[in-house]
DNA sequence: AACGTACACTTAT
DNA sequence: ATAAGTGTACGTT
């Protein structure tokens, strides 16, 4: 099945989505926008509905590698909460340095949580713009204060 | 093919 | 404040 791309509105950004209409290949956040659709869920998400984003299926979260497995494991922190490089670490058996490494190099944030991913002292980093990530939490957080209410 | 360096970190000197 | 430990990628021999 072709891939295609296609990208929707985050803010000031615009989220690049190559998918193939069944499992996601890349996405990224870029200033500048194509034309082109992106699955419904992150349309939703960046319209700031609490959806369950690691329901899509990435193509970073099938190798038996250890990225892989730590990829699972952040996608199980659910919608509004956050984990930290050292906890990911533990539960994979790796160190936090390498977490990060992880993080750093994910083909599908979004689809792979990795702005829910602090450090130890702080906010910790995200490509390209740490604001992303800061602008996520404080979206999910309003997602789930609409949902208490 | 080996070697060095650079990391979105953490913990212990 | 600095160093060690960690897994991978990427450049330079």
């Amino acid at each position: 099945m072709e891939i295609i791309g296609g990208s929707c509105r985050f803010g000031l950004w615009f989220v690049h989505v190559w998918w193939n209409g069944i499992i996601v290949h890349q996405v990224r956040f870029t200033t500048t926008g194509i034309s082109g659709e992106v699955p419904a869920l992150i349309r939703q998400y960046c319209g700031g509905r609490n959806v369950r984003l690691s329901q899509l299926d990435s193509i970073a979260i099938h190798e038996d590698t250890v990225y892989s497995r730590i990829y699972r494991a952040v996608q199980d922190i659910p919608y509004g909460s956050t984990s930290t490089y050292g906890e990911i670490a533990a539960r994979v058996r790796t160190s936090p340095r390498v977490v990060g490494q992880a993080m750093a190099r994910n083909p599908t944030p979004l689809v792979v949580p990795c702005h829910r991913i602090l450090a130890a002292d702080g906010v910790g980093g995200f490509t390209p713009s740490v604001d992303i990530k800061m602008a996520l939490l404080a979206m999910e957080k309003k997602g789930l204060r609409r949902v208490k209410i």
